[in-house]
DNA sequence: GAGTACGAAATCGTATACGATAACTATGAC
DNA sequence: GTCATAGTTATCGTATACGATTTCGTACTC
């Protein structure tokens, strides 16, 4: 979204690996060896290995001493995590966020949703995906506690590792997804009370988590 | 509590300079150089350099390009910050936990708990600050959630560099806080559900923010 | 006397170099 | 044919070195 300058070579080697892996370059289970990139990006290995670990302080990529460093995979233990944290982050988020929400971030988001529907007729997954952030992205954009934007923020990073796992894991979740967000609009529309906010938030995410781990217990995915 | 191998320098450096943080060797301010603490420690300073990165992220240290490392200070917005993202976090945390406590640990809160009372009547503020910790680790150790438990610990890393807070920011508050733990004891005893706990453990935190900024109010702290 | 410009010192940022560790491969014994 | 073992290779971990940037002090000007 924002061009950020390029401070230093460092940051520089963290934005770019931290795009290739939610990109999708750098796949789950990816070996990434520091001397490599480091000649990729035409920078020396110490920026590049500094990246590594702020990746891994993040969850983006899992860092073993004298070994390496891998992207960090589909595991679904550490999806549960993920998603549980994430319902509670973005619960709060969203219910702090709400009174600071005005008409005009209403309408935008409501477009956003629009475009959403669409995708789901078109089966355009990885745009839904990228709607569906900037979906969020209008709730919490006015979070008054940057600690708590910045926990969401990782939260969605990790999940970037895995591309469209809602549409991967849960198909048909998508849809109901979409009506949760009008729903959702129409709670901060009507000046909800926080509580009642926060509540709704936290569903509509542990929702996908339900979905997920029904279909789990169904045996299609322990098959992975 | 565990003595954690001597792994990686940079492993010993961050253990090192993050314990002098919490401690209070290093107060909030103070100009962390790296080659200064490279030769305290005895180890160059690329580990060191990675060490205070990795503080950085935890929200311990300042760092600013090609200036340099502080301990960072006890910015009452960023108490607030941290204040209102831990109360969401623990009350989480305490949920999850609480199907996972059995009648040992609340024997072992509670001796905590008797242990903490004593201490108000003898002024011992650091102590008391120290079992407060051991109380909630009690409830806390069995979280399902490792991301979660993590983020607790961040939570309580950072108000730690702003020693006995509690204590120095809203006398009385303590007294309180005994009784309510007590009480959050009994909820989880009676298996109260997971709603009742989390509201009751978030509760705890926010009051202690509360009390902090009704007396920011009143005058006495912004004479900082 | 105050403000500005220049220069020196301190400190960070990164490259390069080398030692340490782990993974891999090939060889030999059973 | 399989397993154990020794040697080789790949990669990480850290030290050292040097260039880049900022900060501080000093001298000069108005």
């Amino acid at each position: 979204m924002t061009e950020t300058a390029v401070g230093s070579k460092s940051e520089q080697a963290y934005a770019a690996v931290k795009a290739r892996i939610v990109e999708g370059t750098y796949t789950p289970g990816y070996r990434l060896v520091l001397a490599k990139i480091a000649e990729d990006l035409g920078v020396s290995v110490v920026p590049v290995r500094e990246a590594i670990r702020r990746l891994e302080a993040e969850g983006l990529v899992k860092f073993e001493r004298n070994v390496g460093a891998t992207v960090s995979g589909i595991d679904p233990t550490e999806y549960l995590y993920t998603m549980q944290t994430l319902s509670i982050i973005e619960g709060a988020a969203t219910a702090l966020s709400a009174p600071l929400i005005g008409a005009v971030d209403i309408a935008r988001a409501r477009a956003v949703n629009a475009e959403m529907r669409d995708c789901l007729e078109h089966f355009d997954p990885v745009r839904f995906t990228a709607l569906n952030q900037d979906f969020h992205s209008v709730l919490f954009e006015h979070c008054p506690n940057p600690h708590i934007l910045d926990l969401v923020h990782r939260g969605w990073n990790r999940l970037a590792s895995i591309r469209a796992s809602t549409f991967r894991f849960v198909p048909g979740r998508a849809q109901e997804s979409v009506k949760e967000h009008e729903a959702l609009l129409q709670l901060i529309e009507s000046n909800a009370d926080a509580d009642t906010i926060e509540q709704a938030a936290r569903r509509h995410r542990s929702a996908t988590l339900d979905a997920y781990l029904a279909q789990s217990n169904a045996g299609s995915v322990s098959a992975h």
